[in-house]
Order: structure tokens, then sequence, then C-alpha cells
RNA sequence: GGGCAGGUAGCUCAACGGCAGAGCAGGUGCCUUUUAAGCACUUGGUUCAGGGUUCGAAUCCCUGCCUGCCCA
């Protein structure tokens, strides 16, 4: 709202009021309104002429002459409340002055309506709030998608079906965490802020240390990072938090997500299946109410979670998708093979590339899953080891449900020699950076290991049925609008 | 970056070349167990912005901004 226009209507009776509650000497803007009891506890242990306060945000008023009901909204639910002239006496006429959107804290009595609502009669109110702005809709909510991004909390307040999607998000995090702590892993905090974005291939954001007058980077992954720690003696840690990408916005991509990354010493990538297995079938029973989950996208009729998942060698993939034995194929024949397949591809894409994209097309997003591609060819992934028996594949698994790719596991290359090489030699589009500190850290040894990345957005968006990452976190990227 | 769809009252949406509308929200009045309360009356618009075509534009055309979806 410019400073010059008139303001709307809506907005100047807003303000009316609350000079009104203010010539009556009252601060429309109160203090504390401590020891009240939640919405959800009142309701499940209600009783006829309990006693109790409450906090929160009115919804909705029905004014009836001399009496009113209302709803008021507190985290934990909703709940009708009721005064009339006699239950307030003297500051019936103050609750006139109450608008949709305040936020207010209530005493009184529990009863029931003669329709068996569950109602507290106030005899007691404070305004501890004045909302100065009209809510959404209350029966329509909050559509419109662009005001739902950049006013999350008005979604938060219209849409309940938002505030589960993000209270379910909260307890994956919390059991992820629950569950590692219970089987030894330590939670640790590596930099944000590194000078050699390392362990994956993206462009990172920069910025600069004036000190020290040099360039840092938001991390792109905390890979390297970790595996120092394991390089230092500690066996079984995990970090669960932000990385930063310089890429663009889609529906599955924001530039900051959040990551989870664990690595286990003297483990491999087997064992490192088994875990995430039962990681993620442990959130979907504990947080989603079973195995069976339904598909964000529509894309498959409903993904199975009971374990065992099943493990298919990259190799085997492709032959079944391409009806090839695709890595006994000359490049040529398999760039003309997978544009016959309708994989579109550069004019300039590196051999690898061509492999990468077409596994992506005709595999992975095809595959409603949870399945175990194992065995990635050694070029798309440099720092897992090389298989023992055929070194053209590396010992990593890469996770795939509903069609996305939603964790890789490795075994970790820990030879700190062919790790050089393997950095010094990349091809295609995976490319990384070499880090030197990293590569001193591995030649003083690091213990066989086996570690796990974990996109926690997409897991969430998978476990809760939402079509955008943007429905998983609160406040998404957007373009900023311009003042007027 | 390319294609498609969209942007109208606080919210949800109509009107698609001929008076800019509805429901809810808001205001006034009535109403002491309502609950999408009800009844009566009623306020509210830079139709995203700018330009063009036209007697006349929310509507058609162009440019820009923002959003969503698909593709890269």
């Amino acid at each position: 709202m410019s400073e010059t226009q008139e303001p709307s209507e809506l907005l100047r009776l807003r303000r009316e009021k609350l000079a009104a509650w203010r010539s009556r000497g009252i601060d429309p803007f109160g203090g504390a309104f401590p020891d009240t009891t939640s919405i959800a506890e009142i309701l499940t242990n209600f009783a006829e002429g309990r006693k109790a306060r409450l906090a929160g945000r009115l919804l909705s008023i029905r004014e009836m002459g001399k009496s009113l009901f209302a709803h008021l909204q507190d985290a934990s639910g909703r709940m009708q409340i009721y005064a009339n002239l006699q239950s307030v006496g003297d500051r019936f006429a103050d609750l006139k002055l109450l608008d949709l959107g305040d936020i207010v804290g209530v005493e009184g009595d529990c009863f029931q309506t003669k329709t068996g609502e569950k109602t507290l009669r106030v005899r007691h109110f404070d305004l501890l709030s004045k909302s100065l702005r009209p809510l959404p809709s209350k029966w329509h909510g909050l559509h419109d998608v662009e005001a739902r991004y950049r006013q999350r909390y008005l979604d938060l307040v219209a849409n309940p079906e938002v505030r589960e999607i993000f209270h379910q998000r909260i307890r994956i995090v919390r059991e992820i965490r629950r569950f590692l702590e219970e089987r030894g892993f330590l939670e640790v905090e590596t930099p944000m802020m590194q000078p050699i974005p390392g362990g994956a291939a993206a462009t990172p954001f920069s910025t600069f240390h004036e000190a020290l007058g040099i360039p840092l980077y938001l991390r792109i992954a905390p890979e390297l990072y970790l595996k120092q720690l394991l390089v230092g003696g500690f066996e079984r840690i995990f970090e669960l938090n932000r990385n930063f990408r310089n890429e663009g916005l889609s529906r599955k991509h924001n530039p900051e997500f959040t990551m989870l990354e664990a690595y286990w010493a003297y483990a491999d990538f087997p064992r490192m299946a088994e875990l995430l297995e039962s990681l993620i079938c442990h959130l979907a029973e504990k947080v989603c109410g079973g195995l069976r989950l339904s598909s964000p996208t529509g894309a498959f009729p409903s993904i199975d979670l009971t374990p065992p998942w099943p493990r298919k060698s990259f190799a085997d993939c492709l032959r079944e998708a391409t009806g090839k034995d695709w890595f006994s194929l000359g490049a040529e024949e398999r760039r003309r093979l997978a544009e016959e397949l309708g994989v579109e591809l550069l004019p300039n894409a590196e051999e690898i590339d061509v492999t990468r994209h077409t596994f992506e097309k005709l595999v992975e997003a095809r595959t409603a899953g949870p399945l175990f591609v194992t065995h990635l060819p050694t070029e798309l992934v440099p720092l897992a080891r090389q298989n023992r028996e055929d070194p053209s594949v590396v010992d990593v698994f890469e996770l795939i449900i509903g069609g996305q790719e939603v964790a890789p596991g490795y075994s970790e290359l820990n030879d700190p020699i062919v790790q050089r090489e393997r950095l010094e030699h990349q091809a295609g589009e995976e490319r990384q950076k070499l880090d030197e500190d990293f590569l001193v850290a591995l030649e003083h040894g690091m213990p066989p290991a086996g570690g796990i990345g974990l996109g926690i957005d997409r897991l969430v968006m998978l476990l809760t049925g939402s079509e955008s990452i943007r429905d998983v976190i609160f406040f998404p990227l957007l373009r900023p609008k311009e003042a007027p």
C-alpha cells in the first residue's frame, strides 16, 4: 500500500476500530496472556463446566443480538466460543469492536450447545492483537498460488491442509534425527561457506570474506568435510542441513534445499541401502501411517514401500529399457538408439551424458519404485569406490521412487591416489572441483565407509503427496515484487 | 532460455467488443444456542502496467512485469 494513496475503506475502518479500543483505555496490542490451555487439550478432555483460558485468532464471528458465537483457532485446532450479555456484562459492547483475524485471549467455562458442539462460555476476554488487514475467504481459503508463497502466513492461517504438510515435514526431520541417533550416529556441523565448493557438480553462490580478502562459496554439498571427520576418527556421523545451488527454479528445484548426508565407517553400500530402506519405511509408517504412498505427480497408480526393495544394476536397467546390451554398443550406436527411443540429446553431448540422459529418461522417469539401481558407470560418480571385478562401475546405488532419484549411496572411495586421478580425469556435465585439502586428508587414511545422501525436500514431497517443492518449503524463493 | 495458460473488489470467481457483476468478507439495523446463522438495506474497482486498434476495450493487437505448468 503506497503512502500517498487513500487506504481502502476496509483498512480505514479497521484503523478506526483500533482507535476506538485505545479511546476505551485498552491497548489493542496487549501484553502476555499466560497459563492458557491448548484447544486440542480442552476438546480431548472436555468436561461440562470446566474452567479454561485460551488464546488464538478469531476465524469466524456470528453475532446474534445480545449474544455472539465465534471460532477461535490456536496452534492445536479450533474451538467455538460463546458470549452473551450475562456472561461478559459491561464488556459486551467491546465484542462488537472485534474483527475476523484479531488475536484474543478468553477465559470461561465449557458447555455444549444444543447441537452438541463443545464451546467455551466467555466470562472475560482480552484483545491481544488487533488485525488491521482482512483474512482470506473463510471457506474458500487462499487459492492464489503467488499469494500463498509470498504471504505464507496467510496460507497457514487459512488452509489447514497446508499446516498439516509442514507438521509432517517437521515430524519427518525429527524422526530422521532420532532414527540415526538411536543407531549411534552423531549430528555434526561443517562449513556452509567453503573456499572450494566440492562434493557435487553444481554452480555455487559466491560471496566474499573481507578480512581474509578471499572469495567464498555457499556449499553445494558437505561431503568433503564429512569425510575429513571420518579421517579424524568419527565413525558414524550425519549432517542434516541446507545446501545451495545457483540454478533455476522448478517444481523440483529450490536454490536452497535441505540434505541429509550420513557416513558409516567400515560399512559399504549394501549396508547403506539397508539403512536407507529401513529409515524410509520407518518414516512412512510413522508419518504417513503406512507403506503405501500415492504418487505425487499422479504418474504412477501408487507406490508400495513394503521391504525388501529390489536391487538391479544400472547395466541391467538399461538393457531392459533399450532392449540392447548398452555397454557393448559403440558410442554412435548408443546415440542413435537413444534418439530412436525418444531421448533428446544435445549435438555436443559427451558419451557419458548420452548414457546418463538415456538412463534418466528411459529408466528413472518410468520407475515407480522403490528400486535400488546399483553399479553406476565410474565416470558418473567420482567420489565412490570402483568395483573390484569391474572397474568401469562403482559400488554405489541410486534409490528411485516415484520416477525420481531420491537418494544415492556409496561405498566411499578412500584411496587417495585413485581419488586424485578420478577427480583430475572427469568428463561430462557432472565434473567436480579438485579440493587439495580433501585429498591431503585422504592421504592420512580414511577408513572404508558407506555414505548416503537424502534430499529432504523431495522426500517430504513424496511422503506428503506434494506436487511442488514449494509446497514443502515455508518460504520458497520467488522473484521479489518491485515496490510500486 | 523456449512454448502454453493466467493476472478483474479484501478473498473465491463471473462477464470475453456495448452500463464491471455475484457469493463471502466489510458497513447499518433486527435477532440471547448459532455454526457456510438468518432477514433487510448497503459501501467497495487504476479490470497487473504502458502503448495501439475501435464510435466504444476487462475483452482484440503490441510491449513489459509477475505467477503457474510443460520443455531445455
